[in-house]
RNA sequence: GCCGGCGUGGCGGAACUGGCAGACGCACAGGACUUAAAAUCCUGCGGGACUUAUACUCCCGUACCGGUUCGAUUCCGGUCGCCGGCACCA
């Protein structure tokens, strides 16, 4: 081995020996640590250095946690289904299991790259029919429970992806996926009942040690409300219009109510004048995009003719149709109060339908209301409710609703089920066959896998069919209840599925009996630390979290959670913040840079750029300074072992502060500034060694070790310069002193009025009088004016007022 | 519109619970070594004033205006700007 720095040389030895030398084995006795990555999805391009600074953290945080003691689970795996590989298989003209593995293969030697701590031995991928077959069996004990279902609805519809879409996938009317306008179709889709688990992924979020940022987008989306519902007779008929509110407060406001044009009820309550208005609104409802219905400012809306009863005074209020209303929000029906609602408001001053005010700020009544009044007050011509402060009865009313019979408590969730088809080929087949006497019939558990078959076109229809359709030896089955003529299933199910629980499969990636056992799962599970990019946060981080408590509820697991801690880390973008793509032609790929400055000094840079919560510009520039760290770290660690010099006191105290700054910077997850620590004091040390001849090997051997999570190779190699037989990995991680790392002498700054005006050197527990006497000599020819206070914050500063 | 977050040198960014703003690095400039260059090493590097140029000293400076405090990048109120989430959820 050369005396300069050479990373060729030193990283090609110890990927070599790693290989052979695994540095985490579980023995059996160590606790468990669970770092996980979001496992990519193979595209076709590669990794580009902000897919690396993941992959760098998580697996400077394992090293860490393994230096801990622990041993660490730390495993990778492909999530290979769905419309990003196979909308790259389309447009490469060839099919998607041969160019999913040939991504998967090249991702893999670019990862490898990295020299994480993966144990590849857990690999995973999410199309392998010994993964899916649990991805299958997951569903079908979903429909046995019940939480499975089908139902034909107007679902958000792809038109460029050609498929069903979750509501979660819709980005302001968009498609996450290829940004297309999303549309409205009607199809039969297979549902999963999350909205049956609303209320416990919400009040979970509170035992999760994740990012407020997320834990509040998800409570968002759950977005659970308090109100009443409350029954409006139809006028001259007996049925009744039910309405979720959360203003029962204003009951005696609501002068006009209003449906969505696709409420069940709606064609029924035009009369014979009103008839064409209403079917014609009504259909040309259903004409509008989402994003039409989202961007429309001005309301419309028709007048179906007929009339209901307000139950609280009697009062005969018009129905109306509208589409700002939702349909599948609530009862798919509003009662309107215009006096406290700024829609309401606009709908009546435009139809000129009567304003009733029922809340006062100052208890009068305000005859020329010019906007909806929607702050609490008090409750005015509201019968025997009057006088009420109306925060106050809006806790109360739905419950005296209740006790009038005309209503009752309820609440509410903007969060919908979860539309779970696609009509896509590249997924798991949805195992699932329809017969005409049984209906819909899964497959028996034992039957599965069902594989996804060959087909002669995986190009998407449009239709609303699956390219599965097409496969009439394959459709055509029998029923496995009554053994007669049956169909199977041709939709597809999302990506989300494998992604949803893979997390659980790593550490009993063969098991042919059970998606985990039931051992492994409660010795290596939950996951400790999840890492990965913030996109996720109502989509996977909450479908994962659905399928955990599912899980957890027919007894596979015995934990809720899955991810105990979440770590969002920032992207890495190109100049000028814009994100790295083929198309920009800014993508920055790690290979070149790994061939000139190695792996570690890469690894270094990757998280000295900036910090790891935020997005940082790449700049290659600097990768030179952090490669002339090594360099100098190197020399001086080599320079010293020659010398062998004896520990000084400042030596001592400069290792002592090292270990304490590196801990906490690394604990806080501040791994920008860690590596700045590291250049700090391998600028000290190299400033003391010109003084002493060199630095004593117990501060370097620390060194070392603290610097083996971040860089591993070069400070396996300086481990073994300094002689040691066992590897810097099966070392712990160094302690430190808090008395080791003080000074005898400090300097403070002395003020005046808060200005710097000088600085003093003081015992660290000289007197008070004693420091102040010192700091006046010292600035004594400024103190020109009466001294009004003398400050000493021990330790830290003196202040003089002065006037 | 509603809800979050952020705003510090030429650039990326530091600053623990309010206590010497600009650590560490990039870029740049000067010097040493070299025939020369690269590499390496040393020095400087927020703005302004004073000064022949230094040194010294002084003033200003953490988006902007104001407040609390002996003292504010940090706390509070307001304004502007950027980013993210939700978006007719009754």
């Amino acid at each position: 081995m050369s005396t300069v720095y050479n990373h060729k040389e030193i990283e090609k030895k110890w990927k070599t020996y790693w290989e052979e030398n695994p540095v985490n084995v579980d023995d059996g006795k160590k606790e468990k640590y669970y770092c996980l990555d979001m496992f990519p999805y193979p595209s076709g391009n590669g990794l580009h250095v902000g897919h690396w600074r993941g992959y760098v953290i998580s697996d400077v945080w394992s090293r860490y946690k393994m230096l801990q003691g622990h041993y660490i689970i730390h495993p990778m795996g492909w999530d290979a289904f769905g419309l990003p590989a196979e909308n790259y298989a389309i447009k490469m003209g060839v099919h998607p299991e041969k160019s999913t593995a040939e991504n998967v293969a090249n991702i893999k030697r670019q990862i490898k790259e990295i020299e994480a701590v993966y144990d590849w031995d857990m690999e995973v991928n999410t199309t392998d029919p010994n993964f899916y077959k649990w991805t299958q069996w997951i569903f079908v004990k979903m429909f046995k429970e019940g939480l499975a279902y089908e139902k034909e609805m107007p679902i958000n519809w792809c038109p460029s992806c050609k498929t069903g879409l979750a509501n979660e996938e819709v980005v302001n009317g968009k498609c996450e996926r290829c940004g297309a306008d999303v549309t409205k179709k009607n199809l039969k889709q297979w549902m999963l009942r999350i909205t049956k688990y609303a209320d416990r992924l919400l009040a979970d979020l509170d035992k999760l040690d994740w990012p407020e940022k997320v834990k509040k987008m998800q409570a968002d989306w759950i977005g659970k409300s308090h109100g009443a519902e409350v029954d409006f007779k139809v006028e001259g008929t007996d049925k009744a219009i039910t309405v979720y509110t959360t203003r029962p407060d204003t009951l005696y406001g609501a002068t006009f109510m209003v449906l969505a044009p696709e409420h069940a009820m709606a064609k029924d309550l035009a009369t014979e004048e009103t008839k064409a208005a209403v079917e014609d609104y009504i259909y040309q409802a259903s004409l509008k995009s989402s994003v039409d219905r989202m961007q429309d400012k001005e309301k419309t809306g028709v007048f179906t003719g007929s009339y209901a009863v307000n139950p609280i005074n009697g009062a005969k209020v018009p129905i109306w149709l509208s589409d700002y209303v939702l349909a599948d929000y609530g009862t798919g029906a509003i009662m309107c109060v215009p006096a406290h609602d700024e829609r309401d408001f606009e709908f009546a001053t435009k139809f000129h339908i009567p304003i009733i005010q029922v809340i006062s700020p100052d208890g009068k009544e305000n005859p020329n209301l010019t906007e909806a009044y929607t702050e609490s007050g008090t409750v005015i011509n509201s019968g025997e409710w009057t006088g009420w402060d109306s925060a106050q009865l809006k806790q109360e009313a739905p419950e005296m609703i209740e006790k009038q019979g005309i209503g009752k408590k309820t609440t509410n969730y903007k969060l919908r089920d979860w539309v779970f088809s696609r009509q896509r080929y590249w997924g798991e087949p949805i195992p699932i066959v329809h017969c005409e006497k049984c209906g819909a019939v899964p497959v028996p558990e034992e039957e599965l896998p069902l594989l996804l078959p060959e087909v002669e076109s995986y190009q998407p229809t449009g239709t609303g069919e699956s390219p599965l359709a097409d496969i009439t030896d394959w459709v055509n089955t029998t029923c496995p209840c009554c053994k007669g003529p049956a169909k199977r299933e041709t939709n597809t199910m999302p990506q989300w599925a494998g992604s949803s629980w893979y997390f659980l499969r790593y550490v009993d990636n063969k098991n042919n009996e059970e998606l985990v056992s039931k051992e492994k799962a409660s010795k290596y599970l939950p996951v400790d630390m999840y890492i990965g990019g913030v996109e996720h946060a109502v989509l996977h981080l909450l479908y994962s979290r659905f399928y955990t408590k599912f899980l957890y509820d027919i007894g596979v697991v015995d934990f809720e959670e899955p991810f105990k801690k979440l770590f969002n880390q920032g992207m890495i973008t190109g100049k000028n913040g814009i994100k790295m793509s083929k198309s920009k032609g800014n993508v920055v790929s790690p290979d070149d840079l790994v061939r000139d400055y190695g792996c570690d000094a890469l690894r270094l840079y990757e998280l000295f750029v900036g910090p790891p919560e935020l997005d940082s510009e790449w700049d290659d520039r600097g990768i030179e300074g952090v490669y002339r760290f090594i360099n100098r770290f190197w020399k001086l660690v080599m320079d010293s072992k020659e010398a062998d010099v004896a520990a000084t006191d400042e030596m001592v105290k400069l290792r002592h502060r090292m270990i304490h700054d590196i801990s906490t910077r690394l604990e806080s997850f501040s791994l920008n500034t860690v590596i700045s620590g590291f250049m700090e004091y391998n600028n000290k040390f190299i400033d003391l060694a010109k003084k002493e001849g060199g630095i004593d090997l117990e501060t370097l051997s620390n060194a070392v070790i603290l610097l083996a999570p971040f860089a591993p190779h070069v400070s396996a190699e300086l481990w073994e310069q300094l002689g040691n037989k066992d590897g810097v990995f099966q070392q712990s991680w160094p302690k430190y002193d808090e008395e080791a790392m003080k000074d005898d002498t400090i300097e403070i700054a002395i003020q005046i009025n808060g200005k710097t005006k000088g600085t003093v050197s003081i015992d660290v527990n000289e007197a008070k009088d004693s420091v102040l006497a010192k700091a006046k000599e010292v600035i004594a020819d400024k103190l020109t004016g009466n001294i009004v206070k003398e400050i000493y914050v021990p330790g830290r500063i003196v202040n003089i007022v002065m006037k």
